[in-house]
DNA sequence: GTTGTTTCCGTTACCGGTACCGTTTGATAC
DNA sequence: GTATCAAACGGTACCGGTAACGGAAACAAC
């Protein structure tokens, strides 16, 4: 076993300095080709294995990534992190995840630690933080972004779409396929701010369209294909004269399209079932269903890629560089409507 | 902007010494009540955020979890992520996670830049690392779990189920529902290994019925719903008279009942599909299809646990420490198969 | 031969915490 | 009044690297 060979061990055993072994492995200048060589096949021999919590500690900097989603269960954020993660490999830095589960409290802490890890950046769910972690973003000299959200105030920067503006899309879309009977199925709107904007967007939008009345049929739990199933029930057991619902997600709607295929309800010619995310599952769907394709994956590139950014110019940079609050990519969620 | 107070400028406003201010911050003992709240209030002032980096170079040790996972789109792992953040959550420990996009260069690359952060733990995906990244494995200190198989040979410890006997436990299944001509439709055979041994379990079974055909059409390529359409099509096509197909997965097996409802064949009553995984979504779908319930989420719960467990002894520890080669938890997959 | 100019390497001083051990102080005991 | 002891706090030496600077040797130019 070789568990703890440091950079001395190696130094040493190359007959050289510290110093040039740490050039050496890093591929810094100043070091020959040849005590290179020595020193990198004398590090492998030994099994020698850098440190990062020392390197980070002497630069004052790490190559860490925070992440922060409220919830892995939902695949929109999965791809979300795939985008990420795609965006930073090969540039040396590395993401690191937390979840926050929808709790303020624990987005909190959440970015406390993270933060503690004197990170490279740090990208957020959401434009909504409580104030406290507000706070601590816009203390940080780490850039910022704020992903999915840009009905806001951002803090730093933002990269994401107005969900309001999503959720009227739809409305408008809706309209003009001629429906006037609108119904909705939610959930977790409590917490999802996200999804409350976009429902709040889809009423402004129907209102307009004098249209006040949209039953409802709402659930504060984790949303499912189930839920769906379950909500579309109860809402067209109310409400059977619908010929439009629009969902808080993919996932309720295919509930919904389900139920409806096992109730004999025609979608879309009787009924028009709308989700949101447009992910990959709905092109296959056995009827259609509208949803809006959010480009997810885009958006953590785009994140990933305005860390990048400034990481690249850190070096650089100005003593006092400002937080430039920016609005760096808005990705226009209302064009990427599918209609029927 | 309070960007840079260190310990030290804490230490000074409170009038101590760095070192009682660090004791006062962490709670440790040999400190009194008063200067404990003093210089908290201080610190809170002052907008001083702890160094996780220098404190874990201090006392050699970090409270990281390091996670390794072939894959974000699939929702599997995002599971396995949910239930390892619950179990740790409280504890202190913080997951990271890092994606090898099934590549085992990309997988030793990134067991290498974890360990030099030196984790608390890793869970890594399979057991079928190659040669390089198992001998990194096995030379760390840090708890090692390996996860989702337990056909082979574990570095460390291990939470997962048997990949073959799950193929072979839905082979016999479906050969007491009586059917006879089996299928098979499957992706990435080449890089995800436990599909592969699930499908050797599965032939395995079969061949042991006196069952030596088996027609496959398999794809080399990330698997999808829409995949699971196209190479459905294909191998009805070919072998109309098949009454049961065996998917890799669930999103494959979706996609072929997608196909089947389109094209009028009856699922279950003259196709069984069966795929694996036992995705909520499989309850909820129009028609039945077969599937192995995997617990993910109490994978990646155990296999947290287990490191929480070495963690909670790492002090207290003999100096040798051996590692105990186990398997820590076995799941049996193939009791959780949903017959029709 | 003297004076640059590279090339290569070593010395020193940290980065921001914490472990370890020593010291001071007040209280209690005798 | 002195001995004893626990509580509270400080000094020092690290943890394992790296930046910054300095210096010696090798080579070039004049």
């Amino acid at each position: 076993m070789h568990s703890k060979v440091t950079l001395a061990d190696v130094a040493a055993a190359a007959g050289v300095s510290k110093m040039t072994a740490s050039r050496a492995m890093r591929g810094a200048k100043d070091v020959s080709p040849k005590t290179v060589e020595r020193v990198r096949k004398i590090a492998a021999d030994l099994g020698y294995m850098g440190n990062y919590v020392a390197a980070s500690l002497a630069n004052n900097r790490t190559d860490l990534i925070g992440v922060v989603v409220p919830s892995l269960s939902n695949i929109v954020f999965s791809e979300v992190m795939s985008g990420i993660e795609d965006a930073i490999a090969g540039s040396g830095l590395q993401p690191f995840f937390g979840v926050t589960g929808y709790d303020p409290e624990r987005e909190y802490q959440l970015v406390r630690k993270m933060l503690s890890w004197r990170p490279a950046g740090l990208i957020v769910t959401g434009l909504d933080q409580d104030k406290q972690t507000r706070e601590l973003l816009s203390a940080t000299s780490a850039p910022v972004v704020q992903i999915m959200d840009t009905d806001g105030d951002p803090v730093d920067l933002c990269v994401g779409f107005s969900q309001t503006a999503a959720g009227a899309g739809m409305a408008e879309m809706l309209l003009t396929e001629g429906r006037r009977r609108f119904g909705y199925v939610g959930c977790a709107l409590d917490r999802d701010t996200r999804a409350a904007k976009r429902y709040l967007g889809y009423k402004a939008a129907l209102q307009s369209a004098g249209i006040t009345r949209v039953p409802e049929a709402v659930r504060n739990a984790h949303s499912s294909v189930a839920d769906g199933k379950a909500l579309t029930a109860d809402l067209l057991t109310q409400h059977p004269d619908l010929d439009v619902i629009y969902y808080s997600n993919d996932d309720l709607a295919i509930g919904g399209l389900f139920h409806c295929m096992e109730t004999g309800v025609s979608v879309p010619e009787r009924l028009i079932l709308a989700g949101f995310n447009g992910l990959d599952l709905t092109a296959s769907l056995p009827a259609p269903i509208a949803t809006t394709r959010t480009s997810r994956r885009n958006i953590g590139i785009e994140a990933a890629k305005s860390i990048l950014k400034r990481h690249a110019s850190a070096g650089s940079s100005s003593p006092h560089a400002l937080k430039t609050v920016e609005i760096q990519h808005v990705m226009d969620a209302r064009r990427s409507i599918t209609s029927i």
